[in-house]
DNA sequence: GGGTCTCGAATTTTT
DNA sequence: TTCGAGACCC
């Protein structure tokens, strides 16, 4: 369709915007190479452009793999690319997450050893239900097998290529795990994995060892997918685990054209098992490999690269770098103290609402980021309080809530019904007199028959004496019932069938008959998945060769984040999330909260200097998400398990250079007073002034280089110089947020397009295809559809009961 | 088998 | 404070 004219004057205008560094790692076309990547330095665009550039040179799109961070980084770059060669080029191209791009793998070569393509993927929730079963049949300890440590060592284990059998050969591990009293880890290893493996199900980490194992078994399956994948591209390489780092190398071993973009200072996720190494060795690996640094950052202010500089020169690993800007300086940091944690969201909140009702700026340049998600809580309340519009991402994650997991159980169990988790979930709930004894014997029979759930359901008179005559009629008629889904996903759309499930099960009749505010927005979170299932279905409909049908729709649900999703609701928003959440993110206005001793960094983490590193590359990461403007707050006391403890300022804030920074104090604000027994407990108001103005002085004093290992010491030794809990009881206004609780969840979500009253020519916005204009209306009442022409996502036609809209213009 | 009550543990970070 | 697991009773 395009002309290569065309494609060579966009990509030479692409190409000028790159600067001589990103440009040199652009065309690095053949060849291993590494980018070091500084924040904000642009290394999308030079993946981007590299990618349209390889494609340039006549190399079909089918030929590269691109393993990004996130999907959405992925759909991002993919329209990037698009924009610059054309949307039919880049559609043989391989972009996702190792996760999302390696099961994708697996779902057409895992017949090989042994698992059914449709297997399920369990999330940690599944997994962790499978451990704590496992635990409790084999009669262990749960005091001394705590279902996390356990699901933690088996992920290790996986992470580093050790399997059921390496691990019998390992007397380390054995008497590491012996010496943590916990000497059948071996025995239950086996077991989940037998366990999983008989459901049909892989775990997160299943998706990377299994390819690996699947390369190493079948060499001619590896083969295929190296002639196949002859140029590799690999994001945030400074975050990838062992298990990735073979993956890649296996596949990358015949061409050699491995191109890899990281930053040592932003490897976050150690605790997960990435290794920097993979970053620091690649020279070892690859002795030719082209070497680019990008040290220019184009994002931030002169005041935030500087500090940001400031603070992590203080790590002791790390690749030497020069990040600079030719940006202006802008404002100073502003660093901010707050009374108490409550008194920290007052602030931040008080701050966006000036932001957008003083200087016209929009909610979505703003992102509260924290180091934990309990901390959400307070800015949430903040937030509504004043009316601002939000989002939370992360925390518990859409797909992952209970009533969502519940309806997706029935879907799992149509499309594998060996996935035990989706039966035990499904089975009864609703409530079908099925109950923990009959469970019970149904797990034992499979046990001891070696077969699935499912297996002995389907026969449940026959093959279980243990199970009573009506009792055993249940459980055949919700195997029939499940069959009978089956059926009709053959042939129905995941939409029908869902909807058809949600009715038949008795499920939404469950959650409709609740009218607690629990049980209403449990209700609203069914239809918004139905609402999700149906965009879906929609978005398949037009491709060539979409899939519409039910296994499609749940294949990746466990592999869907937060980030990926697009919020159902249009219109701008803050963004609230952790830390972790926000890398690769970028926003006008950051703030940064909880920046005090034991939550950042976090109390976990004080161990060793490492571990304190890692921290610190974690606060780097937060500070350089900001482009104008960054606030660091921290709070003198705040709620832990109801308690009122005392905090000490992050070490953090005394490692940025001083040159850079705004320190703020609290004003006691108007709409939060401080409680008497709060005043009783820290001295009057006045008192504070005294403790902010020597913050500087004082806290960088005493908390200086030498002084801060021997306060951790104290700390690990239990002795906690500064923070020392204080039983004061003292009430929060808890009433208030109840009732806010319980008006806002009824009104503000759910607005229908039916209530619109949309006309010819309406022009609206929709969370996904954006803004568009109506063409057509067609129906009438709950049957009322929409044709709408959207300006991007082309004509779409939308059934109003389901769609969300908001009206732009009549 | 199912509902209600009480008690104890919990907070890093995520695909 | 809040949530979940287990005990207890119907």
């Amino acid at each position: 369709m395009d002309s290569p004219t065309f494609v060579n004057q966009s990509m030479s205008a692409f190409l000028s915007q790159l600067n001589p560094a990103q440009r040199k790692a652009a065309e690095h076309i053949k060849g291993p190479a590494m980018v070091i990547a500084g924040a904000g330095s642009g290394k999308t665009r030079v993946l981007t452009y590299r990618i349209a550039h390889i494609m340039a040179q006549g190399v079909d799109a089918f030929n590269i793999l691109a393993l990004t961070f996130t999907n959405k980084a992925a759909r991002e770059m993919r329209d990037r690319i698009a924009s610059i060669t054309s949307k039919d080029q880049v559609k043989g191209l391989w972009m996702g997450t190792f996760h999302s791009v390696f099961a994708r793998i697996l779902r057409s070569e895992g017949h090989r050893m042994g698992y059914p393509s449709n297997f399920t993927i369990y999330d940690t929730e599944d997994s962790n239900k499978v451990i704590a079963s496992l635990i409790k049949e084999m009669q262990l300890d749960k005091d001394l097998y705590k279902v996390k440590a356990v699901s933690n060592r088996i992920s290790s284990y996986k992470n580093n290529l050790i399997t059921v059998k390496s691990y019998a050969k390992r007397g380390d591990l054995q008497a590491a795990d012996s010496a943590a009293r916990m000497s059948k880890m071996g025995e239950l290893y086996k077991a989940y994995t037998e366990r999983c493996f008989r459901a049909g199900a892989m775990d997160f980490d299943d998706l990377l060892l299994r390819t690996n194992e699947l390369f190493v078994r079948f060499p001619e399956a590896l083969a295929t997918y190296q002639d196949r994948f002859r140029y590799i591209l690999v994001d945030e390489y400074q975050d990838t685990n062992h298990s990735q780092y073979l993956i890649i190398k296996a596949l990358a071993s015949r061409f050699e054209n491995l191109f890899t973009v990281g930053d040592d200072a932003q490897s976050i996720y150690a605790f997960r098992g990435a290794n920097i190494e993979n970053i620091l060795n690649f020279n070892k690996d690859y002795p030719d490999a082209g070497m680019y640094k990008l040290e220019q950052n184009y994002r931030s202010s002169g005041h935030i690269v500087g500090a940001a500089n400031a603070l992590i020169k203080v790590n002791e690993d790390q690749l030497p770098k020069d990040i600079w800007t030719e940006n202006p300086a802008g404002e100073p940091i502003v660093v901010h103290q707050a009374v108490s944690d409550s008194d920290e969201a007052q602030f931040v909140a008080h701050t966006i609402w000036n932001g957008i009702n003083r200087n016209q700026q929009l909610p979505d340049q703003f992102a509260i980021l924290y180091r934990t998600n309990a901390q959400s809580r307070a800015f949430e309340d903040s937030l509504r309080r004043r009316g601002i519009a939000y989002r939370i991402y992360g925390g518990l994650s859409f797909y992952q809530r209970k009533e969502v997991k519940d309806l997706l159980a029935y879907v799992r169990l149509c499309v594998n019904p060996n996935d035990e988790e989706a039966f035990k979930r499904a089975i009864n709930l609703p409530s079908r007199g099925i109950g923990d004894t009959t469970m019970a014997r149904l797990i034992i029979a499979a046990n001891e028959q070696n077969s699935t759930l499912w297996d002995i359901a389907c026969k449940a008179t026959a093959l279980v004496p243990t199970i009573n005559r009506p009792t055993a009629e249940r459980i055949l008629a919700f195997a029939d019932m499940i069959k009978s889904y089956q059926i009709l996903s053959e042939s129905g759309t995941a939409f029908d069938v869902t909807s058809h499930i949600a009715k038949t099960s008795g499920l939404i009749k469950l959650f409709a008959d609740d009218n607690t505010p629990e049980g209403v927005s449990r209700y609203e979170n069914i239809q918004e998945l139905l609402n999700g299932i149906k965009d879906f279905v929609e978005q398949q409909e037009p491709i060539e060769d979409g899939d519409p049908s039910l296994a499609a729709f749940i294949q990746d649900v466990a592999l869907i984040t937060d980030i990926d999703r697009q919020d159902e609701d249009p219109g701008p928003k803050v963004s609230l999330m952790t830390v972790h959440l926000a890398k690769g993110l970028e926003f006008r206005h950051v703030f940064v909260v909880g920046l005090e001793e034991n939550l950042f960094p976090s109390m976990m983490s004080m161990g060793s200097r490492q571990e304190i590193e890692e921290e610190r590359r974690l606060f780097y990461v937060a500070l350089t998400r900001a482009e104008k403007q960054a606030y660091l707050t921290h709070s003198h006391v705040r709620y832990r398990w109801g308690k009122l403890i005392d905090c000490v300022p992050s070490r953090f804030l005394d490692e940025l250079d001083e040159k850079h920074l705004d320190v703020h104090e609290s004003e006691v604000n108007n709409t939060y007073q401080v409680p008497e027994s709060l005043k009783d407990a820290f001295g009057a108001p006045e008192r504070a002034p005294k403790a902010r103005n020597t913050f500087y002085g004082k806290a960088a004093e005493s908390m200086g280089q030498r002084k801060k290992m021997e306060s951790n010491k104290a700390k690990l030794q239990g002795k906690k110089p500064e923070a020392k809990p204080r039983d004061i009881h003292f009430k929060r206004p808890h009433a208030m947020k109840r009732i806010e609780d319980v008006t806002n969840s009824k009104s503000d979500i759910h607005t229908s397009a039916m209530d619109l009253n949309l006309q010819i020519k309406s022009r609206v916005i929709h969370g996904r295809f954006g803004v568009g204009a109506v063409t057509a209306i067609e129906g009438e009442g709950m049957d009322a559809k929409a044709v709408i022409a959207f300006e991007h996502a082309g004509e779409k036609k939308l059934l109003l009961k389901f769609a969300k809209l908001r009206l732009l213009s009549k």
